[in-house]
DNA sequence: GTTCGACCTAT
DNA sequence: TAGGTCGAA
C-alpha cells in the first residue's frame, strides 16, 4: 500500500495538470477555486482552504490503479520514473477556463493568463502568510467584457472564455451533473462549447470530472504513441489528427490501457517532456 | 469526411 | 514554435 507521504509534490504539480502555483522557498502555494494550497515536502505539510484529500484523490485506491495500467514496460518505466506523480481533482470551472486557454499555447504562457484572469477578477483572499487572488468565480467572468478579457492577454481565447463563462453561469453546462454522466456524454457536451475541442474536452474530464478513461492526445501524447506503441495504434503519425481519427485512437487507446487509461496518460506525458528537457512552472 | 490557413502572445 | 480549434473549401 502507498503510503500518504508517498505523494512527489513537484512532480505532480509539474506535470502539466495545474497552473496557478509558485514555488516560494521550499512549498508549492497554489490557487484551486476559491482556495488557496500549501504544499511543502520537507517537512512534509498539505495545508489547504479546501479540502486536500479531495485535490490529490486520496480516495483513489493507487495500488490497484498503477498496478492496472502497468501493462506495458513503458508505462512501468514511466511511473517508476516519476514515483509520487499523482493526478489532481481540480475545480472544475479553474480547470476548464485554464484548458481553454491552453490550445496552441505554451504552459509559461497559459500561466500568465490564468494569473491575469485571477488579478482582475479574483478576489484576495488570505491563508496563512500568504494573501493570493482566487481563481474568478462564474458570474463575475460571465460577466466580463471581451476588453477586459483582451487585456488580460487572451489573444483569440478571450471569446472563447466568454462563451464558456456564459454556458456555465446559464446551467447550459452543469459540473455536476456532467460529473454523473458518463464519458461519451461528458465530453459530447463540453465540445459544444466554442473552443472546446477532442483534446480540451479530455483534459477537463480527466483533471476536473473523474472520467480516469480520458487520454488527453496532444502533441505530446501522439509523438508518445508514435515513439513506444507505433505497432499497437498503427495509424498513429506525425501530422494532427482529424477529429473521428483521435476518437478512433481514443477507442483503441482505452481498450488496451484500459479504464484508468487517464492515469497512464500522466505518467508518459511527465516522462517524455522530462526527457525532452522541458520546462514546467 | 478531410485539408488547410488563420489565430493572440511571448520566447 | 508552443500541450488546438474553428471555419471555409
Amino acid at each position: 500500500m502507498q503510503k500518504t507521504d508517498s505523494i512527489n509534490i513537484e512532480t505532480t504539480i509539474n506535470s502539466g495538470q495545474v497552473f496557478l502555483w509558485n514555488k516560494i522557498g521550499e512549498q508549492w502555494v497554489g490557487i484551486d477555486g476559491q482556495d488557496i494550497m500549501i504544499l511543502r515536502q520537507k517537512p512534509y505539510s498539505l495545508k489547504s482552504s479546501g479540502n486536500i484529500d479531495n485535490f490529490l484523490r486520496r480516495d483513489d485506491n493507487l495500488e490497484k490503479i498503477l498496478k492496472n495500467i502497468s501493462t506495458d514496460r513503458t508505462v512501468r518505466d514511466a511511473i517508476k520514473q516519476s514515483s509520487g506523480l499523482r493526478l489532481i481533482r481540480q475545480d472544475p470551472f479553474q480547470c476548464y477556463i485554464s484548458f481553454i486557454c491552453s490550445s496552441n499555447s505554451s504552459i509559461q504562457n497559459i500561466k500568465s493568463m490564468l494569473e491575469n484572469l485571477c488579478r482582475k477578477f479574483g478576489v484576495k483572499k488570505e491563508f496563512g502568510k500568504y494573501q493570493l487572488h482566487t481563481f474568478p468565480r462564474v458570474e463575475t467572468l460571465a460577466n466580463a467584457t471581451m476588453n477586459e478579457l483582451l487585456d488580460c492577454r487572451l489573444g483569440f481565447r478571450a471569446k472563447y472564455v466568454k462563451e464558456a463563462s456564459l454556458a456555465v453561469n446559464s446551467n447550459k453546462i452543469d459540473f455536476k451533473e456532467l460529473r454523473k454522466l458518463d464519458y461519451q456524454t461528458a465530453i459530447r457536451s463540453l465540445k459544444n462549447i466554442l473552443g472546446i475541442g477532442n483534446k480540451v474536452a479530455d483534459c477537463i474530464a480527466l483533471f476536473s470530472l473523474d472520467k480516469l478513461e480520458a487520454f488527453p492526445i496532444d502533441r505530446w501524447t501522439q509523438r508518445i504513441l508514435l515513439k513506444y506503441y507505433k505497432d499497437i495504434f498503427c495509424d498513429v503519425s506525425e501530422k494532427p489528427l482529424t477529429e473521428k481519427k483521435y476518437e478512433k485512437l481514443h477507442d483503441d487507446i482505452v481498450k488496451y490501457f484500459g479504464p484508468y487509461a487517464g492515469y497512464s496518460q500522466q505518467f508518459l506525458f511527465k516522462m517524455e517532456r522530462d526527457l525532452n528537457k522541458k520546462s514546467w512552472l
